[in-house]
DNA sequence: TATTATTTTGCATACGCTTGCAAATACTTT
DNA sequence: AAAGTATTTGCAAGCGTATGCAAAATAATA
């Protein structure tokens, strides 16, 4: 009982004018008569007609398509900055088409490839690298690029984060004015750009302090490995008082890892931080004090920025860093009495 | 800088074939001999060609695009679902656009008819409901329309859930089992059917053993009002022994204001059990009993029948309950030693 | 090798829409 | 009322691809 679809052709017989009438009547920019203007909409309801964006984009050479592709919907940082990304983009008259980039499946590249088939108009690289070849196709094809919350080394796209460098300075400053003395770091995936940066702006800051790291593990942004590492990190000879973790997701496994497992008692024995400000991290039994990357600029910005490179082809990629508060909570004392 | 667009006519010309050539060299379905096929895809190397999935779409009649709308990204049960969603679709050669149904902008009805506009070749409601008006023209159209952890009483549509019912029932035998005498529910949005079925299988059980909701409340799936309803609750003459919560996201606020407003022991003074088994509830900060729903199993029997539709035009709709066990973990006491 | 059966190939058309162009209509101005 | 300007309208060409059809090339058979 499929009822054959309703053409624009079909709209103007009804309505007793030209095809391109009915097309101009649908399109923003076009000039038309009130007079037929009202015939093609009563027409248009009546037969429920409504245009299709796929021929459209094929003249147009505009889908009004973004590719969205995405890792890691497990840290809920992202399903927050999704929701965010793809409401603005709907406002706007835009849909996001989501790819997930398992870790399991093919290269980013391939994914990227596949996006481009879709003759999206620009492209939304969440927590994901891409190789410079893909990087110049999309390039080639007028395509832009905007990594979200990661940045690389090639200047050909857009980079928007948090100052990863400079939460990580807060970090270690907030951690020395608590008086602790053996500050531990758990560091997330090693090959992401905000791993390096929180870790080089922490270390950096406790150097300026004439201190250095009293441990150091490597938890991959993984819960699973994190809790691997505060196990190898807490059980030593002399365990910290204080770790920095390197994302909120990985600190909540390190938590449960300190207090339920080991015993220790938080903040008292062990000061922990994270990183993002997850909704998690204000529950009351997290209450984690944490860096606060803001989803709601960063997408802004990203979604204005991707915008803008749509709009006027020969815009400039910029990074952007967004300065995001130190959330103090319950897991880190503040006091200068030392534990033990 | 922007390259021109390469079609197949241009890989065609480089080819010394046909532009028709080409195009049967990437069609699945076509026939072509060794070697005009080395041919073309040698020049289609060359010159970097992948053919146009909108052009292509605009004569086959297929996207390969499926519409997915989602409205709660903060209940940790969509992301899941979303990625599995997502991840499956790709293997398969499909894509997902996805909609956010936002509480606060315009009707499903409207986001359904912008999905339509890109002539997707299937629509995936998760956890929301669609007007029959519309429900019509997706009929017409001849695009399927699944239910995703939502049941409606329209049979146009197939439906996929966990067995609400049966849940709500296990959740009951196993409360009475441990001995809990003074049995509260607190309820998500009273629009939904899983809430309905989940509160009727849990009520009907008890009533079968002579029992009745000693509370009830309503949450409306949000976490605010969860505490608000939790509050009262437990703030009443004579507080509850045991508290069913119609989602696990509920669930964690509850259990934060039972332990860490009111002070209360769970499970010694009050057990919570949750429903979904989202991975939160493992975490041994919460570590919730609760009603697994098999996001994976839900999600295949979705793909597989969307697919089914989309193959098959006159597939007849099902709703498909799926079993999910009750995890036992430590927010309940199992002893039949009263407390208090 | 001649004949038939099979596969491959190119031509031309269509998918549903936008848009430049020129003709037709409406509105101003003197 | 005539000439001029501004606006609306229809025509027709295309966007990049798939596909039915008939011609050409190849393989199989006698």
């Amino acid at each position: 009982m499929v009822t054959k679809k309703i053409t624009s052709l079909e709209v103007a017989k009804l309505a007793g004018v030209s095809q391109s009438a009915v097309s101009r009547v649908f399109t923003p920019g076009a000039s038309a008569s009130k007079k037929t203007e009202e015939k093609v909409r009563k027409a248009a309801t009546e037969l429920g007609y409504r245009p299709n964006v796929l021929a459209r984009s094929l003249i147009t050479g505009r889908s009004r398509i973004i590719g969205l592709v995405v890792a890691h919907l497990d840290n809920y940082f992202y399903p927050e900055a999704l929701e965010l990304i793809s409401n603005s983009l709907q406002k706007k008259g835009y849909h996001v088409l989501v790819f997930m980039a398992s870790k399991t499946a093919g290269s980013i590249d391939d994914v990227v490839d596949e996006i481009l088939d879709y003759q999206v108009d620009g492209i939304i690289l969440a927590s994901v690298a891409i190789s410079s070849k893909l990087a110049s196709r999309c390039n080639a094809r007028g395509v832009p690029v905007i990594l979200f919350n990661r940045s690389q080394d090639d200047d050909r796209f857009s980079a928007i984060t948090s100052d990863n460098i400079l939460g990580g300075q807060k970090v270690a400053r907030f951690l020395i004015a608590g008086g602790h003395k053996r500050i531990a770091y758990i560091a997330g995936w090693e090959g992401a750009s905000t791993q390096r940066d929180r870790e080089a702006g922490f270390v950096e800051e406790l150097k300026q302090h004439g201190m250095s790291l009293h441990a150091r593990e490597v938890g991959n942004f993984i819960q699973d490995e994190a809790r691997q590492a505060a196990r190898k990190m807490f059980t030593a000879n002399e365990i910290p008082d204080a770790v920095f973790v390197a994302s909120d997701d990985m600190s909540f496994a390190v938590m449960d890892v300190i207090r339920f497992e080991l015993g220790l008692k938080i903040p008292e024995q062990v000061s922990v931080v994270g990183y993002d400000d997850v909704p998690v991290s204000s529950w009351p039994a997290y209450d984690l004090t944490t860096v606060r990357q803001p989803a709601n600029r960063m997408v802004a910005e990203t979604i204005s920025m991707i915008l803008e490179c749509i709009e006027n082809k020969k815009t400039k990629p910029r990074q952007i860093k967004i300065d995001g508060p130190l959330i103090m909570r319950g897991s880190t004392r503040i006091s200068t009495k030392l534990s033990k």
